[in-house]
DNA sequence: GTTTTTGCAAAATGTTTGCATTGTA
DNA sequence: TACAATGCAAACATTTTGCAAAAAC
């Protein structure tokens, strides 16, 4: 088996991940393909994408695998309302703005306070390890669209 | 018809909301249902609750008028990641902090830079009307869960 | 009278499960 | 050998759609 710690870089989160999650063939290929992407799949996307490389994996393995991984820590698993789950392979904390129309995704990068997630467990009582930020609104095709059809 | 702007309150999203939607008896049902509840129902707990009202009321009517009543800014739409979108008729800012366990969710306040939705704009060149944050963890009774069953 | 909403059923979409098989420690 | 992951199909849950009837403007 490959070595699950080759492959892990800074996590976002700051606990919680399961270090004990196994690297193989359909995993080391599923990480590789929410890596390269830029444009946070889904799920079905992702299939499709590894389906080129292994041309025999079942869409459940991809299921199994994006679960493991993100409960390993190793991608982020975005939902943004659409439905689908999606996928992002950039650990360091970072925000995504959604275009309500046509779903596209933007990532940013703002300053926050680093305390939050004391502030936010002490208002709260939860054991928290993660957060997620998330705008929503137009992109600019969408707004240009509907300067030309108004 | 009902006025609706009877029934619009303050509103956290700063802009895009449709004032044009129409406050039927079905709306106004389910409007008050979700404006009732404290626990961020889904559209099936919704559905259920507008039924002991409305008894002829239709699945498709409820998320139908649920749309709307995001589309107008009447409510909001959440999405945790557990596949079922949650609804949340308190429109003041604030953030949700989910358990990825029970799906258990509080809600809490922090104060946030005022120009966040300038910043992300200026960014994307997005034209942003709202944003969303959430934080993941366990709650209060699952960590007890696990202390003892460890 | 035209447009929108409702109600119902069916379809579409996204995700999970059961289980036999394969692969890994 | 014991355990976990894979592959396949079927099941499940959530959401959307088509269309006729009802209601709203």
């Amino acid at each position: 088996m490959l070595d699950i710690n080759a492959v892990r870089v800074k996590v976002g989160r700051w606990s919680l991940a399961d270090p004990q999650v196994k690297l193989t063939a359909a995993r080391a290929a599923i990480l590789a393909v929410v890596r390269e992407a830029t444009d946070h799949p889904t799920a079905a996307l992702i299939y499709d994408r590894v389906k080129q490389r292994m041309p025999h994996i079942a869409y459940a393995t991809v299921y199994n695998a994006l679960s493991a991984l993100v409960a390993g820590g190793f991608i982020t698993e975005l939902s943004f309302g659409d439905g689908a789950s999606r996928y992002d392979g950039r650990l360091e904390p970072h925000q995504h703005a959604t275009c309500v129309r046509c779903g596209a995704v933007a990532e940013l990068d703002m300053s926050l306070q680093p305390d939050w997630p004391q502030v936010a467990g002490q208002q709260t009582h939860f054991h928290l390890h993660s957060y997620q930020i998330q705008f929503f609104g137009l992109c600019p095709r969408c707004q240009e669209h509907d300067r030309a059809h108004p």
